[in-house]
DNA sequence: CGTCCTTATGCTACAACTGAGCAAAAGGGG
DNA sequence: CCCCTTTTGCTCAGTTGTAGCATAAGGACG
């Protein structure tokens, strides 16, 4: 069975710590993902996105994982866009060509390691957005159970749907009934070329999800770091605040890092170093960082 | 950015439960899963799926989930082929065209509901395998950790890295370096066309993490049904057996299913009838089907 | 040098959940 | 009426998860 002939590129998505805040990589203005066609010389689709990420921006990959693939029907006079996207986790160093580009300035309401609350007003513009309906009771639900509201507890997981939300709603700048452009500031975040916001979504979600139960965090730790720098990488991705003595204690019991004999000034106690165990990747029967949780209030 | 021109086709696996037996819609022989080339008239890939399910086995889908994409870069003549994965579940109906096929027809190591351990011939020639490397101690651990041996539980999930470290072994009929045709018997099983046979096990491997988390298992299920047959239908997926008290006090304090006032006969005491509470579909706090496992021994 | 600040680290209490087993209920068949 | 089957209710102990208290170890500053 062979198929119809379509064009193909790799998108990617690549996360890294940059002065412990979460960012993604980004070329241009607005800003865009890293991508490319899909050519005859690339021995894999993942292959393909290395090649690319490297030819654009002058970095080397390490983890990389498929993400989603999405189609686009819009463009028809050349054909059908395919877009297969990949997830990538990589230490900052030197930042190459393009630019790192701060989650939470394209999803505002996605940091909430502050203790804060979803703005006032995205909150009301949501529930206005579900009354407008003749299902007003199904939609506020479902605003409730996104966005953590009526005494729901915040699901760090759900970046997509609260994306797909508000998209709906006409609360981003890329919506297509964006009919009042002002509401458009009311879910705060820069906008990204075509639908790259939505892919970078759906990265977001499933690196969220990933650490909770595959050890993932470490790719983006240096060789050596202190606890609380690996904590602050797990509240940075997670865009929540984290219990520090259980999660020490969950790193421990999990044997995920090892001691070094050095020390690292903080400010306070000196912290020890540690370096991630490598060899626990081997070993599948560990869980991850099953980041502890802030019980709901 | 412009793709390249490729090949694109759709490709589905579907799910069902025949006779309490859980199979995959297959076309001729040897099988080979629905699929069909991405065409202009389709919406989106999920469309494009279902319509050539339909076409091709008479069967309307219900849940439908992308699951992967593959790159086949060996057939260079009509250009790269790209197939685009989706896993599929319904109920069994009415056979339509095409068959179905049993999952443990075609991965007989993946059923453990019989409390039935690895053969001790496959066992061996895996431990042959690893130790015909120089990294032999690597490779054993990896096994061990696989395939739930030397005191390690077994992962009913980790169906994609059985079938991928049987496939490097040789043991499975379709591998390349089947050197020994014997061998291919020990990990006993049909062989698929292609590579349909590592799709399937990324399907199954997706499922069996799936029910764990998330309310699917109720797709594969009839309008109503007893509180057995739901266990049935978990443990027939999960491979495994399924602690049958703990399982009905997570059912019902996740509040999955209400009564109804019907009975079943069973056998034994008359089993209450049951349907699902579809509007949990909505509540995304609800976690799931999460399977009771045995304790690993 | 001692006090106060900061951050790091150790430990405990309590609640919730999980795996496992006992036992009674409710049908049918000899 | 006894025995078989399957369903259903309940208990118990061990584990895990959340939260908070307390101490350790540095620097800054009087």
């Amino acid at each position: 069975m062979t198929g119809a002939q379509v064009n193909a590129e790799v998108l990617a998505v690549i996360v890294a710590l940059v002065d412990g805040r979460p960012a993604v990589l980004t070329l241009g203005e607005p800003p865009r993902l890293p991508s490319g066609p899909l050519l005859p010389g690339h021995r894999s689709l993942q292959q393909a996105t290395r090649a690319w990420v490297e030819e654009q921006t002058g970095r080397r990959l390490g983890y990389l994982e498929q993400l989603y693939t999405f189609a686009d029907v819009d463009r028809t006079d050349t054909g059908r866009e395919l877009s297969i996207s990949y997830l990538g986790l990589t230490t900052a160093g030197d930042p190459g060509i393009g630019g790192w580009t701060d989650w939470y300035d394209l999803f505002a309401w996605e940091d909430r390691r502050n203790g804060e609350l979803l703005p006032q007003d995205l909150e009301r513009a949501l529930y206005a957005w579900a009354d407008a309906s003749p299902d007003s009771d199904e939609r506020r639900r479902r605003v409730a159970i996104t966005f953590g509201l009526a005494g729901r507890s915040w699901q760090p997981d759900l970046v997509l749907q609260r994306y797909e939300l508000l998209y709906e709603a006409g609360l981003v700048a890329e919506a297509p009934d964006n009919r009042r452009a002002a509401d458009a500031d009311l879910a705060p975040g820069l906008r990204m070329l075509g639908d790259h916001r939505r892919v970078l979504a759906t990265g977001l979600a499933r690196l969220r999800a990933k650490i909770s139960y595959r050890p993932v965090v470490f790719e983006l730790m240096p060789e050596q770091f202190t606890l609380r720098q690996l904590q602050d990488c797990v509240e940075a991705l997670a865009g929540q605040q984290v219990h520090t003595q259980n999660f020490r204690r969950v790193i421990e019991q999990q044997e995920l890092v090892e001691e070094t004999d050095q020390l690292a000034e903080t400010g306070g106690r000196p912290a020890r170093l540690y370096r991630f165990r490598r060899q626990v990747l081997a070993e599948r029967s560990i869980a991850g960082t099953k980041l502890p949780t802030t019980r709901a209030r």
